[in-house]
DNA sequence: CCTTGACCTAAAGTTAGGTTCAGAAATTAC
DNA sequence: GTAATTTCTGAACCTAACTTTAGGTCAAGG
């Protein structure tokens, strides 16, 4: 019972709601680094619950498990995160919150002009390859609603 | 040269920026439904164009490709869409997006008031479990930023 | 000591949304 | 009438983010 045993990836997965399995794929993917004991089983420290919390979060806002890490290496690797760090790099998914909202409504704004205009065609109408997503599309040009370019 | 003959399957990928493969995938996925000239090849109408240029955009808006074929059957099957057939199942996007923009917004504030109070803590931060894509981080609730229900 | 439950690794399976490949048949171009 | 393109089908492969499975090991209770 001495202390800072740590706690075992099942008391973690309890405390952040994660699957056993996915924790051990956040480790995999350099999320989290938890040490072992003696018998080679993983050891948390408390900090890893919030830390855990923050990639749920960060989830929701859509980043990658890669951006992720990215973030978090702000994160000071030599002591337990202060609620100031968390902060400050919560900030930076506030960034991209705000770019991702901001898309959305450019988004819609031009369905709307389609909708009042009822011709749902380009390049009078704007819903060509928005600059949101637009690798999640493939690359290149992409000409919708019926109309090339040239008409 | 016989008028309407149908457009190929390369001529509408062409036009829609779309990759042949994806075509038939959809077409796969019921989202289209050319039919077969004598050898057996895919023959495509014109307003299959505007057709798959609806999923491209339907798709920017986060919508799965069953979700887009559910909204797709409000078109008429007996003819070809209208300008008024598209705006009205464009307003099912519209008001997907404006759902998802109010949901965005809504996580920003929770955000806001988490890196206002500096705490990141729960229940008082309300980062947890919002409903947005609940789904994508699995069933069951979560607690975050290490605070169980209880305490 | 012995059993039960938690944990270990590595590999394979899953879903979404496609792409790539192989080999054959249809179309188009010259 | 060839040659070059396109298209056909079915199956395998791809990424992301995990879960499941198989076969064993570790830890805690009685």
């Amino acid at each position: 019972m001495a202390v800072s045993e740590g706690l075992a990836i099942g008391a973690l997965a309890r405390r952040t709601g994660l699957a056993v399995s996915a924790i051990r794929y956040y480790e995999a993917q350099g999320l989290i680094s938890p040490w072992r004991n003696a018998g080679g089983q993983r050891r948390y420290q408390r900090a890893d619950i919030r830390r855990l919390s923050f990639v749920m979060i960060a989830q929701q806002f859509g980043l990658t498990l890669p951006e992720i890490r990215e973030v978090l290496s702000g994160l000071p690797g030599n002591r337990t995160p202060t609620p100031h760090d968390w902060k400050t790099i919560s900030e930076v998914l506030r960034t991209r919150l705000d770019q991702r909202i901001d898309t959305l409504m450019r988004l819609r704004d031009n369905l709307d002009g389609c909708i009042g205009c009822g011709c749902l065609s380009l390049p009078k109408c704007k819903l060509y390859n928005p600059d949101d997503r637009a690798k999640s599309l493939g690359s290149g040009p992409r000409y919708l609603m019926g109309d090339t370019p040239e008409g």
